[in-house]
DNA sequence: GATGAAACAGCCGAGCT
DNA sequence: AGCTCGGCTGTTTCATC
């Protein structure tokens, strides 16, 4: 299903997505219009799912990052999924493994606005916060192999 | 040190990296070459890291995600992070409060390459393995609030 | 997938507020 | 000092092979 060429485009494209389409092409050794239609169909395959700015919270004015446990029900995740969703300083919520189903990371000004958030999740369960001291390896794309799945 | 338009350019180019000079322009009622010197400022700042392309990793044959708390010795860390640094499957690692020193996400086809993977990780201390059921709120970037610090 | 042409966007200067 | 405007260069896209 992806080639060679697919999966350096996709490197490329990770490490640097605003890339111009001509500069990949010369990296791949084909015409540009050959690498569009390639980008296009990565797309339209949801392969690729969107292109994202990285930013530097603490810079933002976000010092708190943090990872919340949370038990959720499972008759509640009706209610709670739609409300994770809508939460402005959720980076990302995982359901997971273990007794404690929903991984959630967030980032605030400061404690003070992350003990009211987590205040306001535990209407669904209990809870567990970590915060994050440092991130020795920021969240970054791996490399596409050689296994992806036929579809 | 961050203007309402700054945060505005931020807030686009979380949503799609790719967008032009020119429709960011617009957004924003400036002209392009305005918008251009205010990237690279932003760039410059570091407030904008990086842009990057974000990918199914179950299209590209990552079946399994986990996050995997490590309970490594301060000592270790000097030896840790450049080895955690160097994994191809390491998607994210943060340094976090609790027993559980380090939390780190990971991307695996198989659990037979995430067990070898926690075999290896186990020379730097105790391990916990939590495996990814579904992810209802995919990592995404949180909008530019109004307390940026000054710098 | 390549080529060539036309439309488009980005860049660098000059002049303006 | 920072923005806008204009012309030049480079990039993307479309039609054709």
């Amino acid at each position: 299903m992806l080639d060679k060429i697919d999966r350096k485009l996709i490197e490329l494209l990770q490490s640097n997505a605003r890339i111009s389409i001509k500069r990949l092409a010369q990296e791949v050794f084909l015409s540009a219009p050959a690498v569009s239609a390639r980008l296009e169909r990565l797309e339209k395959l949801k392969i690729i799912t969107g292109y994202t700015a990285s930013v530097d919270y603490v810079k933002l004015g976000y010092h708190i990052m943090a990872f919340i446990n949370l038990e959720v029900a499972p008759s509640e995740k009706v209610v709670f999924y739609p409300f994770i969703q809508k939460c402005p300083n959720v980076i990302e919520c995982n359901c997971i493994t273990g007794n404690y189903s929903m991984l959630i990371k967030v980032a605030f000004p400061s404690t003070v606005e992350l003990d009211t958030f987590v205040g306001q999740l535990q209407q669904f369960g209990h809870t567990q916060t970590q915060i994050v001291f440092s991130t020795p390896v920021p969240h970054r794309g791996i490399k596409p192999a050689d296994y992806s799945e036929e579809q």
